[in-house]
DNA sequence: ATCAATTGTGAATTGAGATTCACATGCTAG
DNA sequence: CTAGCATGTGAATCTCAATTCACAATTGAT
C-alpha cells in the first residue's frame, strides 16, 4: 500500500500531477489510470480525494490560474520600468514554452468548448485576470510617459497576448525548428517601437 | 433507405459535415452517430466511405488546408496594395470568427498533440502554407516600398498571425462581449504604423 | 432484364476509460 | 489500547462511442 496522506495533501499532489500530464501531453492524455500511477495510487484511490475527473480538471484550472497570475505579478516586481516588466513576462513565457505546450491549448479549447458554464466561467477568469494584470502594467507605463496614451491599455494587452500565442503553435508544429527566441528578438523591438511611436 | 451516392460524393458530404460540426462545437463533439445523422445515414453507413474516424479527421484537415490557403489567395487578389491585401485577409478572419471557433482550436491542438506523425505533418503544412502566403504578400509590399525592408517577411507574417489568434479566444471566452471588430480597429492601424515606421 | 458490385441498414461486438463497491489497512482521538 | 474514521486496494461494473457483421436495397454494365 502507498503511504497514506491526508486528503488535502493528496489533492495537491493529484492536481499537480494532472497539470504535469496536461502540460506535456494535452488533455486527451490525462486519464485516471495514468494519473493514479504517477501519484502512486491505484485508480480507485483517486476517488477518495475527488468526486470525479471533472472535479480534477477544475482543480487543475484553478492551479493554472494561480500560476499564471503569479507570473504576471512576479514580472511586475522584476523591474521598475513597465516596458521592462512586459519584456520580462514575455521572456518567461518563451522559457516555459518547451516544457508546457499543453496548457495554453487546454485553456483555449476549454474556453471555447466546455459545456459546463462553471468551467467556462473559470477559464474566463483566468484569461481576464491575466489580461487585467498586463493592462495594469501598461497603464502604469502610460502614467509614467513611456507608453503612448492614445490607445486603450486593454487593447495593447491583447496585442501583447498576440505576441505570445503564435509562438506556442509554431514551436510545437515545427518540432523545435521554429526559433521562438529569435522571433521574439524581432517582434519585441517592433512592439516596443509601436508602444512609443506617435508618427514618423 | 437514404438515397445512394457514389463514394466520392459521399466522402465529400461527410467531410463537409464533419468540418461543420468541428467548426461549431469542437473536435470532441464530432462523433460518428451525430455525423451519420447529419449526413442522412446510419452510423455503420459511414464506414462504407471511410475506414475509420481518424481517416475522416484527416480528410477534414485537408479540407481546412484548402479553404485557408484559398482565403489567403483570394485576399491577395482582392486588392493591389499589399497592405490592403492583409487588411482584407484579417477582416475575413474576423468575419469567420463567430461561426467557426472550432477550426483554429482544432488545428492548434492537433498540431501540438497528435501522436500520428502523418497528422502532425499535415497540420504543419496547413500552417506553413498559410504563413508562406502571408509572407509572400509582405515581401511584395517590401518590393513596392510600402513595407519596411529591415525585417524578415516571415517574422512579420508571424506577427500578423498574432493579430488574429487572440481574437479567437477572447471572442469565445466572453461569449460575444469582446468586440473583435473594435479590437482590430485599434490594433490594425498600430500594426500598419509598425510596418512603415523606421523611427521617430 | 439480370447479375455483380456498391451502398445502406440494424443489430451486435468491442474497447477504453471512468466509476463503484466490498474489503483491507493505517491513523488518531479518547 | 482500541474504536472509528480516513485512506488505499483490486475486482467488478457501467457507459459511451467506434467498429464489425450479416443481410437488404440500389445501381450500372452487359
Amino acid at each position: 500500500m502507498a503511504g497514506k496522506r491526508k486528503t488535502g495533501a493528496r489533492q495537491k499532489i493529484i492536481t499537480e500531477q494532472a497539470l504535469a500530464m496536461l502540460a506535456k501531453h494535452g488533455l486527451a492524455a490525462v486519464n485516471i489510470a495514468g494519473l493514479a500511477q504517477r501519484v502512486g495510487l491505484v485508480p480507485s484511490g483517486i476517488y477518495r480525494h475527488f468526486k470525479s475527473k471533472a472535479e480534477i480538471v477544475d482543480a487543475v484550472l484553478n492551479l493554472i490560474l494561480e500560476r499564471l497570475t503569479g507570473f504576471a505579478d512576479a514580472a511586475a516586481e522584476a523591474a521598475l520600468d513597465p516596458i521592462e516588466q512586459l519584456r520580462s513576462l514575455l521572456q518567461h513565457h518563451v522559457a516555459m514554452l518547451n516544457d508546457n505546450p499543453g496548457i495554453p491549448s487546454f485553456v483555449f479549447a476549454e474556453a471555447i468548448f466546455s459545456t459546463q458554464s462553471r468551467r467556462r466561467a473559470n477559464v474566463r477568469s483566468i484569461v481576464e485576470s491575466y489580461l487585467a494584470r498586463v493592462a495594469r502594467i501598461i497603464e502604469r507605463g502610460q502614467e509614467l510617459g513611456s507608453i503612448r496614451s492614445d490607445v486603450e491599455p486593454t487593447a495593447i494587452a491583447v496585442m501583447f497576448l498576440g505576441l505570445i500565442q503564435p509562438l506556442i503553435i509554431l514551436r510545437q508544429i515545427t518540432e523545435g525548428e521554429f526559433d521562438a527566441k529569435r522571433q521574439v528578438e524581432t517582434s519585441w523591438p517592433l512592439f516596443v517601437e509601436m508602444l512609443k511611436v506617435r508618427g514618423p
